[in-house]
DNA sequence: CCTTGTGTTCTCCG
DNA sequence: CCGGAGAACACAAG
């Protein structure tokens, strides 16, 4: 599940590879992963050139000029992998045109390997039977857009749609506006749990199901806790929490439970510092007393009944 | 049945 | 009866 530490992460990969690349060409499997009219969106992306990437939450936002922007969000199992080179086929020539191997309705063509470097399985098969979205550059490099689910989506906006979706986040971690203050805020009053407030991008960006509850247990604090019952001192635990395990996240490349991998199709690494994240019925890392899992806020949560309050 | 991010819809309460 | 909060549902596929 990409959170914002595995947004970022591709963000800064993809910073690095497409940035000041000219769209070519653009082929697109279901009208739905572009907002229902794949003619629409090839054209307004076709000729664009890759000015920057920026990133609300777990929304990437690509900007070509001051009027047009490509929104691009992969929900739970959604990959943007970019690939430099050509295309290695099973028996072994390559390629060089996307409608070749991939024209556009039609999501099929076999399994290709890629061209090497990557570590993971299926995820970087390109393009595979769950490519979305191909992106030609002029110089012949590609931008895959995969997903298995048909959840994640990449839409063209002008720059009041860019704004529409923009506003519609709460405070951003890791940067100046995320204050102890601002954050603390946002509990207050509310009769909802902890876990459901962090969860909720209208008041904090970016934090998923994975950190939500990495959060808590470093704060030493109950997921199902409700908010407005969250004293100041906890409030700054998890406040603390919040900023250190998303940038440690982040310098660890984000987590890879899975399907999530980086701009490159990597893994990331963070899995080996999860505390309590997929580990309920083993022992907890600090006391040793096995951790509990239930549903909290919607969501399989674990946690520890010793380690939080 | 389970998994989860988010948009939509439903329900409750003052 | 309105508004807001929060919970529940829908979606998708393995």
């Amino acid at each position: 599940m990409p959170e914002l530490p595995e947004v970022e992460t591709i963000r800064r990969d993809l910073t690095r590879h497409v940035l000041g690349k000219t769209v070519k060409d653009v082929s697109v499997s279901h009208a739905k992963v572009v907002g229902g009219d794949i003619e629409a969106f090839a054209g307004a992306l076709a000729g664009k050139r890759f000015q920057e990437i920026d990133r609300v939450g777990k929304l990437l936002i690509f900007s070509f000029g001051r009027e047009q922007f490509l929104l691009v969000h992969l929900k739970m199992t959604g990959q943007l992998i970019y690939h430099a080179g050509e295309f290695i086929i099973a028996g072994g020539h390559s390629l060089t045109s996307t409608s070749e191997v991939y024209p556009a309705q039609s999501a099929r063509g076999g399994r290709r390997r890629a061209g090497g470097h990557s570590q993971t399985d299926d995820p970087e098969v390109q393009p595979g039977k769950h490519t979305r979205i191909a992106i030609g550059f002029a110089d012949g490099s590609k931008l895959f857009f995969h997903d298995m689910r048909l959840f994640g989506f990449m839409r063209m906006v002008n720059e009041a749609g860019r704004s529409k979706a923009i506003s519609a986040f709460g405070i951003e971690p890791l940067t100046a506006l995320f204050t102890l203050e601002k954050f603390a805020g946002v509990f207050r009053g509310r009769k909802t749990s902890v876990k459901a407030v962090l969860l909720n991008q209208s008041l904090i960006a970016g934090i998923g199901n994975i950190y939500a509850d990495e959060i808590c247990f470093s704060a030493g604090i109950r997921p199902s806790r409700q908010a407005s019952r969250v004293t100041k001192a906890e409030a700054l635990a998890l406040y603390a929490a919040t900023k250190q395990i998303i940038k440690r996240a982040i310098k660890e490349r984000g987590t890879t439970f899975n399907t999530y991998v980086d701009g490159a199709g990597n893994k990331g690494n963070f899995v080996r510092f999860l505390q309590v994240y997929g580990r309920g019925g083993q022992p907890c890392r600090h006391c040793g007393k096995t951790l509990m899992k239930k549903r909290v806020a919607g969501r399989g949560t674990v946690f520890c009944l010793s380690c939080q309050k």
